[in-house]
DNA sequence: AGGGCTATGTACGCTACCGCGCATTGAGCA
DNA sequence: TGCTCAATGCGCGGTAGCGTACATAGCCCT
C-alpha cells in the first residue's frame, strides 16, 4: 500500500530513492539535481528524446496519452513513490507520453546519460526500479479496463484519492475543466460526478480548489480499481 | 513495421529469438521446448506464478485485464512478433493478466528459471527483450485512450488487422460472442459494426470464419492505432 | 432426413455520456 | 467598490452502446 502519510524520511524525500541503503542512496541523491517544477510544466511531448529523469519528493506528474488530434486520456500518475524516465530502464531514450507537472512542487532530476550510469554501477538501484516499472505495467493494463468499464464518478473518486495521497494533503488545487481533461470527460460530466460526491459530504469544493473530507468514503465511491492499485503496489514493492 | 508476411527464417521462427546472432539464436531455441498451444488454453491467470516463458512461432496469445467480477477487456495480442512472460524482464515472477491462447498453434517455451538464467548471460537477449517490453508499455498506453474514444467498429478493424498479422493469413477463426469478450462489448455490437464491414466487401465471415478481403481498405477502417503501433515497434525494434 | 446446437440477426427501451451553449457566481484586482 | 473573468451549474437534443430477449439459419451428428 502506498503510504498516504509517508515516515518522516520519506516525507522529504522520493521513496524509489529511499529504499537504498542510506550511503548508496545519499550518494545519489547528491549526484541528482533539486528542481522545483511549476504546474502545468510538459517534462516531455510523445516522441521526445528523454533528456532527464525526475525523482518527485513533493510534486506529481500527469502521463497522458493522445490518439488522433486532441484526444487525450490521462494514464498515469507518478509522485514520491514512483520516477519518471522508467523507459530508460529498458534502454529506451524516448518517451511515448506526454508529461505534464500536476501538482507544483519540488523534485530531483538526473541526466539520462548519468541515470543509466547509475542503473548499470547499482544493481540494487535497478532491482528496485524494474520492480517499480513492473508496478506501471500492472497499473497501465488495469487503466484501459477501468476507463471502459466505469461511471465518470467512480472514476474522479478514485482520481482523487491517488492525487490525495501523492500530494499528501487533503487538498489540492485542480479545477473541473482540468480534472475533464484528465478524465477524459465532458466537463459537464465532472460537474456532475464532482456534485454527487460533494452531496454525500464525501469531498469539498470550490473554485479550483478540492478537499478530501472523508477518504473512506471516497474509497467506497470509487471504483475497485485505486484498492487494486494499492495492493499490487504493496506487493511488489514491499 | 510488423512485417505482415515475414521473410522464410521468421516465418517458421520466432522473430525476437530470430533477431539474435544465428549461433546464439539456435542455442537459445535449443534449450526451449517445443510445445502446441490449443485455442483457449489458460496460459497464465493474473495473479499466478509465472512458470514459463512463450515465445509463440505460430500461434498468438491474448492477454486480458478483469476488473470486478466479469468485466473483461483484451490488453494485448502476443504472436510471433513478441513473448509472453516479459514481467521477467524486470525481475518479477507473477502475471498480473490473463493469457489465454487466442490462435492455436506451435510456441517455445522455456521455464522462468532458465530464462532468467539466460537473460544474465545473454546481453544481446536482455537488450532486444527489454526493447520489446518497451512497445508493450507503449502500446499498453495508446490501448487505454483506443478504447475509450474510438468505436466498435473502428476498434474490430483494428483487431482484425493485428490479428491478421499475428495469424499471417488471411482467414482465422473466431466467433462474433468471442470478438465481443475481447473488445469488451456486446454480441449485439459486433453483429453490427462487422455486418458494416462486410457490407464494405472488407471482410466476409460465417459461423466463426473471419476473412479479410482488403486489408488497406480495413486499416482505413480502423482507428489509427493499428498504424501508430506498427510505427511505434519498426522505430524501436528495427 | 431430421434433430439439435451453435452462430448470427435483430428489436426494444434504457442509460451514460456527448457537443454545444449560455447563465450564474465568486475571487482577485484596479 | 465595482469590474472582470475564471470556475461552475445546467439545459437541450442527440448518439453509442447497454441488457435482454427472441428469431433465424447453417453445421454436424445420427
Amino acid at each position: 500500500m502506498i503510504p498516504r502519510i509517508a515516515a518522516s524520511a520519506s516525507r522529504r524525500g522520493n521513496m524509489l530513492l529511499g529504499t537504498l541503503p542510506a550511503a548508496k542512496g545519499r550518494g545519489l541523491i547528491s549526484r541528482c539535481e533539486p528542481v522545483d517544477l511549476a504546474f502545468g510544466e510538459v517534462l516531455c511531448e510523445a516522441g521526445d528524446l528523454l533528456r532527464h529523469v525526475y525523482f518527485p519528493t513533493a510534486s506529481f506528474i500527469s502521463l497522458i496519452a493522445c490518439v488522433d488530434d486532441g484526444a487525450r486520456l490521462e494514464v498515469g500518475l507518478i509522485g514520491a513513490e514512483g520516477m519518471f524516465g522508467t523507459s530508460l530502464l529498458l534502454g529506451v531514450n524516448v518517451g511515448s507520453l506526454l508529461a505534464i507537472v500536476q501538482g507544483a512542487g519540488p523534485a530531483l532530476r538526473m541526466s539520462a546519460a548519468q541515470f543509466s550510469l547509475e542503473l548499470k554501477c547499482d544493481p540494487a538501484l535497478a532491482k528496485t526500479l524494474n520492480t517499480y516499472l513492473c508496478v506501471t505495467l500492472n497499473q497501465l493494463s488495469q487503466m484501459s479496463a477501468c476507463t471502459r468499464y466505469h461511471t465518470v464518478e467512480a472514476r474522479l473518486a478514485r482520481w482523487l484519492l491517488m492525487t490525495r495521497d501523492r500530494a499528501r494533503a487533503n487538498e489540492f488545487r485542480i479545477t473541473q475543466e482540468y480534472l475533464a481533461y484528465m478524465l477524459g470527460v465532458r466537463r459537464a460530466g465532472i460537474t456532475h460526478a464532482a456534485g454527487s460526491l460533494q452531496e454525500r459530504q464525501l469531498i469539498h469544493y470550490s473554485r479550483g480548489k478540492i478537499r478530501v473530507l472523508n477518504a473512506r468514503g471516497l474509497g467506497a465511491a470509487s471504483c475497485g480499481c485505486y484498492a487494486v492499485a494499492q495492493q499490487i503496489y504493496a506487493r511488489l514493492m514491499v
